[in-house]
DNA sequence: CCTCTTATTTATCATTTGATAACTAAATGA
DNA sequence: TCATTTAGTTATCAAATGATAAATAAGAGG
């Protein structure tokens, strides 16, 4: 196992991951919001509270940008800009009610299709499947 | 390990999956294309010869827009249309000598951020991530 | 030959995304 | 206190992407 065998298998792979995760996530999403709002939600989801800055820099997304999408979030009510009580230049942000139950109904989309993918899956194959995730979350996607 | 677990698990991998390809492939590509450009052009790399329904498909782009994207690409001289021999409806489309020449210099970009990555890794590491993307591979991402 | 379907193109338009300059307001620190 | 830095906003513009209608042109099947 060569390193540049290893790299091309790579490429394949993640190509592989990206296809699956395009495909458990279609349409997954609510028509009322883009794209970009959708990948900023999934992020505060996940990571709630953040700030501004950390969306920015996490999304790769420049100030500006960032300021715009998460007015129109609010504008929707789907998230809630919270002062911070000690430094108030900042923000803190976390989804509001409309907001988890969006998302909610997202990833229940998302966890039904992922279900049906591994219907056949058998315990030790789910064992596997965990093992090599840690695997390589630990050693390559860290 | 019962499934909703493993998808719990998933979401956080698949979102690893893509930050680091994304740290990879940052500013890799060319700045004379686009991002779904170099979409397209990835999947004629490891995919030619293929047709325009094909890349549609297979990068979900409505058939009007792949043909739009495609005339951009053919006039950058990144890749031919040639036509088919038998069905003249249909065209086969494959990289140009300068469009091999741009997508091997992003790949070795790639590269060598990848072997970077994993400079530490011991060759037990690199056959346990081997077998860790077999499984996943087969298993999952299919 | 005629109709239907398939593969692709052209044209057009709205929306989204990305980039930049200029701004406000608050903290920091000499 | 005053200059500087940090956090975030507003405004604006260009470019990329997505969606749709309508066209061309060739194969397929009766």
């Amino acid at each position: 196992m060569d390193k540049q065998t290893l790299f091309y298998k790579l490429v394949s792979f993640t190509s592989s991951v990206h296809r699956v995760t395009h495909e458990l996530t279609k349409n997954a999403k609510s028509d009322s919001i883009s794209q970009a709002q959708y990948n900023i939600l999934e992020y505060i989801a996940v990571s709630q509270p953040v700030t501004p800055s950390d969306i920015s820099d996490c999304q790769g997304m420049a100030m500006p940008n960032t300021s715009r999408e998460l007015r129109k979030l609010s504008e929707k009510k789907l998230i809630e800009k919270i002062n911070h009580p000690e430094d108030r230049r900042k923000q803190t942000i976390r989804l509001s009610k409309d907001g988890e139950a969006l998302m909610n109904e997202s990833f229940s989309t998302i966890e039904s299709r992922f279900l049906e993918r591994i219907q056949h899956a058998s315990k030790a194959d789910l064992e596997e499947m965990d093992q090599a995730i840690d695997i390589l979350q630990k050693k390559l996607f860290y």
